[in-house]
Formats: C-alpha cells, sequence, structure tokens
DNA sequence: AATGAATGAGCGTTCATTCAT
DNA sequence: CATGAATGAACGCTCATTCAT
C-alpha cells in the first residue's frame, strides 16, 4: 500500500458507498423521502439491503449525508466565489455564475434539497439536519450581504439593506434558475442575462 | 329544496367536510404529511375515521382539496387584485399588499403549499396535483406579467422582460415573506418596505 | 347497557383478547419467545396482525402481560392457602395442594414461567419482568418462611431456619410435580406422597 | 504424526476452538442466546466471523456444544463422586460437595444450563440437545437414586423412595445453590449447612 | 486456512382502508 | 349515515450464513 493512496478495497468501498448515494439521490428527488423504501434503493443500486446499512446507520443517515454532501459542495463553491479576486461587482457576479454552474451540474441534489429547506418549511426530516442545512444557508447569505455592504460602501451598489439586496438575489436566481431548468428548450439557462438585469439596470449606482 | 339555498343537512356536511379540512391542515402543516395519520386527523376533529372517507376518497385526496383550496383562493383574491382600478402601478402595489396580508392570514396553508410545490421539487403526491398546482401558480404569474407588459408600454416601468420581471416581483416577496414569517419580531412584515424598494427605486422609471 | 355488567362489545373484546393470549401462550410455552413471530400469534389466534397490536403495545407486553396473569393467580391463590383456618401445618399442606392444583391445571403457564424465572437466570426478557416476577416469587417464599417460623414456635415444625425450610419445600415440590407432569402415567400426581414424605417423615417434630 | 500425540496444527486448533466457547459461553450466558450475534462472538473471540463457522456448523452447534461440554464435565465429575471409596453417606456427601464446588466454578455455564433445561422447559433450542440433556441429567438422578437405595438396605438412610430422595436432594440442594449465589454476601456458600440440615437431622435414620 | 463484505429471508410494527354494525 | 374494530400489505432493519479473496 503506497501511502498517500487508497488501497483498492478501499477504493471500491468508496466506489460502492457513491454508487449507493446516486441511487438514493435518483430516487429520492424522483418520488421523496417517503416515497422510496430501502429495498428500492438497494435495487437500483444492485446490492442487497443489509449492504445499505453497512454503509448508511439508517435510512434517515442516507438521506442526511446526501443533503449534507450537497449543502457543502454549495457552500464551499460559493464561498470561494465571495472571495475571489476583484472588486465587489466581480465576486457577486461571480457568485452568480457559480452558483447557476452547480445548479445545472447538481440538479437532482437540488430538487431534494428544496424539498427539505425549500421555503421555510420543516418536517420530512426529524429535526436537526433542517437546522444544519437552514445554518449553510444563513452563513451564506451573510457572506453575500457582506459583499453588498463592502460594495455600497465602496458607492458600487447603491444603498439599499445589503441582507434584503443578498435575500432578493438569491432568490430571484432561484426562481429564473428553476424557471430555466424546467423548460430548457424555452428558457436556456442565460447567466449574462441574470448579470444585466440585476447588475447593469438595477442595483448598481448609475455611473 | 329551494334553489340557492342549502338545506340544513347539506350545510352541516359542509360544516362537517370544513372541520375536516381545518383538522387536517393544523397536522399537515405542522408535521407533513407522511407523518400524520388518518387516525390522528380524525381524533383531532373528532369524528370517526370511517366518516373522514365519506368525505374524501382517501388520504391524498384531502391533502389535495386543502392544497387546492389555498390555491384558488390565492388565485382568485390575487387576480382580482391585479384587476383593481388605478394604473398599473397601483395594481402592482395592490397585488403585493394582497399577497402579503394572504399570507400572514393563511401560515399553515401557505407553509404547505411550499413544501409541496416549494421549488419546482414534486412528490409527496403522485402526480398530477403538483402539475395543477402548477398551472395556477403560472397562470397568475401571466396575468402579473400582463400588467408588467401594459406598464412598461406606459412607460410606468422600465422596459424589461415582464415575465422575468413577474417572477422576480414573486420571488422576492416570497424570500421577504419567509423571512419576516421566520422571525416576526426582528423583521416586522412591512408592505411599504417592499413597494419602496421594489417600486420607488429599482424597477420604477425615474420619473 | 345494565349496571355492574359489560356491554356484549365490551364481553367480546375480552373474549378476542383472552384468545390472542391463549395463543400466545401455547405457541411461546412450546419454543420460547424468540422462536414465535407476531405473524405466527395472529394465524394461531386466528385474527390478522395488526389487531395483535390493538391489544398490546408490542410484542413484549403481550409476554409480559401472560407471565404477570400467571404471577398473580399463583400469588393470589396461594397467598391465600396459607392464610386458610387451621393450625400450620394444614396451612403448609394447604398451601402445597393448592400449588399441585394450579400446576396441573396451569402446566403451559407454569412451563413458561419457570424459562423466565427458572433457576435465577434473567434475559430473555429485557429487564424489569424478571424484576418483577422474582418479587412476587419473594414474597410468596417470605409468607411461607412465616408459617413455617410461627410452626416452629408452637413446636410443630423442627426447629430449622424457616426460609431455607421455604425454599425446600417449594423447591422439592416443584421438582416432584415437574417430574410427575413428564411421566404422568408412570409417575401420577400425588400429594398425599408430598405430604406424606415431607410432613409426616421429615420435617414434622416427632409427636 | 505420532500416535497419541497431537501436531502443533492440532494444538493450536483446538485452542482456538475453546477460546471461541470460551467467548460464547461468557456473551450467551450474559444476555442469552438470541441476544448475542455471532459478530459479536467473533470479536470477542478476536477471530473472524467465517472461522466460527469453521469450528461450528453454525450458530445453534456452538450453543449446544458449550451445554453439552457442561453437561458432560458435570456428569463425569459428579458420576466419580459417587464412586468414591466410603459408604453411602460418604458418597452422597461427596457428591454434594463435588456439586457445590462445580456450581461456583461453572456459574457462567450453570446459568446457561439451567436457562434450557431448567425445569423441565425446552426451547431455545430445536429440539433434540434439551433430550440429551435430559438423559445425562436421568442418568446422574438414577446413579444417586442407587446410592440411596444401597444406602436404604444398609439402614444408612431412612426407607423412602430412592428416586424421590434423589430428586429431593438435587433440587433443594440448586435452590439453595442458586439462593447463595445471589446473595453471596447474605447467604455464603456453606455446604456444611446442607449437609447438616438435609443428612444429620433428615434424611438420615436416627442411630 | 482465515477473512469479512455481501446477502436476503424474516422479523416487529404501522397505518390507510374497509365494512359489519 | 356514522362508526371504529379489523385487516394485511409494506415498511425499516437485523443477523445467520456464505464464498470470493
Amino acid at each position: 500500500m503506497k501511502k498517500d493512496k487508497l488501497s483498492r478495497k478501499e477504493r471500491e468501498q468508496l466506489q460502492r458507498r457513491a454508487e449507493i448515494l446516486q441511487a438514493a439521490l435518483e430516487l429520492f428527488s424522483q418520488k421523496g423521502y417517503h416515497n422510496v423504501s430501502m429495498h428500492e434503493i438497494a435495487v437500483r443500486a444492485e446490492f442487497a439491503v443489509g449492504t445499505l446499512y453497512k454503509f448508511f446507520k439508517n435510512k434517515e443517515e442516507l438521506y442526511k449525508e446526501i443533503l449534507m454532501q450537497t449543502a457543502m459542495l454549495f457552500y464551499s463553491a460559493l464561498s470561494k466565489a465571495l472571495e475571489e479576486k476583484g472588486d465587489e461587482y466581480a465576486r457577486v457576479k461571480n457568485f452568480l455564475k457559480t452558483k447557476c454552474k452547480l445548479f445545472m451540474e447538481n440538479i437532482l441534489s437540488v430538487r431534494l434539497y428544496f424539498s427539505v429547506s425549500g421555503a421555510g418549511v420543516s418536517f420530512n426530516v426529524r429535526r436537526g439536519l433542517e437546522t444544519e442545512l437552514r445554518s449553510f444557508y444563513d452563513q451564506l447569505i451573510q457572506k453575500l450581504a457582506a459583499v453588498f455592504e463592502k460594495g455600497i460602501q465602496k458607492k458600487i451598489f447603491r444603498p439599499l439593506d445589503p441582507y434584503y439586496l443578498a435575500l432578493a438575489l438569491d432568490s430571484i436566481s432561484n426562481a429564473f434558475l428553476f424557471c430555466w431548468m424546467e423548460n430548457p428548450d424555452r428558457h436556456p439557462v442565460d447567466t449574462d442575462l441574470i448579470e444585466e438585469i440585476f447588475f447593469e439596470r438595477i442595483y448598481l449606482v448609475h455611473r
């Protein structure tokens, strides 16, 4: 076994784990947590039920794992996007572009995510997870708000409440992205459009 | 039986039906569809389980009924709001004010509604319902978009895509309303704020 | 509904409950707690599985109920036997006779009982029950010991430790009863034999 | 391979087998057959699960083996005790002393044994084992009875039914031993007490 | 020979739904 | 017409056993 490298066995294990997660993601995002049985996941993942329980303590843990993976992926990618070089305008543009990319590449996870933390509605998951997801979301909005605040100080943006600005940008981009993704033909995803609408004409101070 | 008038029996039936719906709404919005049993609903509504099945074919129909009622209430109230007298600006303001009022008065239904159709995610309900709800939503957005279009023609609003404008207003108002409702103390619902932010300073053409 | 009388429905319910208990007793005493499934009990009782859960919270409660019923039946009958009129000798004889009768009439329960509290061995039942059963047993032995003590004071019995005397009588009678019950032909149950052996010739003071 | 001598490999195998049996005994006697998994035994014995199956056909065989070992140990030791030199009185005293010693030294096995064959109750084990254990027990009682018979002929013991005498001695000694073992402080194991109570004062003919 | 990951039958339990009363 | 006891399919999960390595 070479150092810094996983053994073949370990690699295979990770692969299997990923296959289970993928099968579960597909089913959960299609039919919802309660309408998918462990048996069903096992069949799709081509494993026996018992094998699922070797990788995940129970159904809920499997569900949590999927959601947390997505949440962390988005959180880290979007946090990073907000720290890129350039002025605040560039950072927000970068945030938006990254978000679009993540949405399109992770549409299943996104749908699943919104079914849980979607609109402040809880249940489905027995406490805790939802709180954790909410926390990721809040931190991200705060970071975005901080960028807006700095931009407002620098007179790059109009002097609006930065928190509501962040909330607005986030909710509008969600709405547009879902709109585009539901009708990929009629509404091709167009980050430039978002940029144009939200920056050039609306939020930016007239130069 | 006289026309336009319900017999005592019919009135009682409607009353019972409404009581069941109310009990179910409270439970569903609190604990989620799958975590509420028909028995539980029956107990809260003070009926026998069998009685529930006299009024609703099955659990799902009961659920659908609640959601459709909410959808229709919102649809008709908001459609009407968009047809009020006054110019397009007044109509959109009216739409917004009515929406806030509806949200606050029907918070349980709203939470339930968003857990289903939240972000284009479709489950809990086996096909159909979601499509129907979506249709109500789309029609409303179209009506709002038509008002924006007229307003743009009249130079009341800036020349932006009216559909995206409608989508944006709707999603931002949702986000703000949920934000306010989650922290009623820190974020008191303030329709004037929405009006100020979205009309006076953003969407309206500078006069 | 007449006072002091159960309604037909209540009587039927008690009957059903008793049928389930009987079916469970037969199976548990034959195959042991862990080798009997709720489905099996349901089939033998000619009910659906769900019905069992209407009467008993879960499998363990059903098991407990059987054991506690037996324990209380034995406890009350044997306590009463020790309080009958007559001298201490008569009381102990009465105890013995009652015990033989109870054993023969409740052989299934007795077998089940001994498989749990049998020989100081615990498990099978998750704590609590075993302690409770043990307590019933201990109280009975104490009562028997008290009778022996009184008898010793009155010089009816030899001056031996009354607690050990009680323990001895109990264990010997158990052994004989099981021996007789296993070979009902070769060893017909004979309370007179126990009486003769244990009282006339062994424990009684020579007169 | 030399006769009468085990190769290193064979010795190692026996050692492993014994280690597995010991681990299983500890767990079974602590938690009961059904509450111990093969995995658990494997972990305690520090072997892989598969290895357990190299030594024992299945879980039940492993269980049987433990019980049969105990049964044979007790059978041979107690049989031998009954054949010691000296008169019948000495033999029975020896039986009793040996039994006490065996109980105390093998308390785990004893508890396990009594949970199975405790009071003629037969389960946990699917037929067969119980019969076999019963047979060992019966043979031992027969041997003890034979000693009593001889002693009665020699007028060492009172003229009671030797079989019931054997049964009585066995059951009383069991009861006392369990009583002592459950409260080792309040009831120290005292073979002299048994001897005094059952021989000097009760079963022995007055000399 | 030893391993332990994978298996899947079978468990206890729930709850939407029915139907005799 | 209202009732609620009865139903049984389906669930999540466990663990004795196997077999490729």
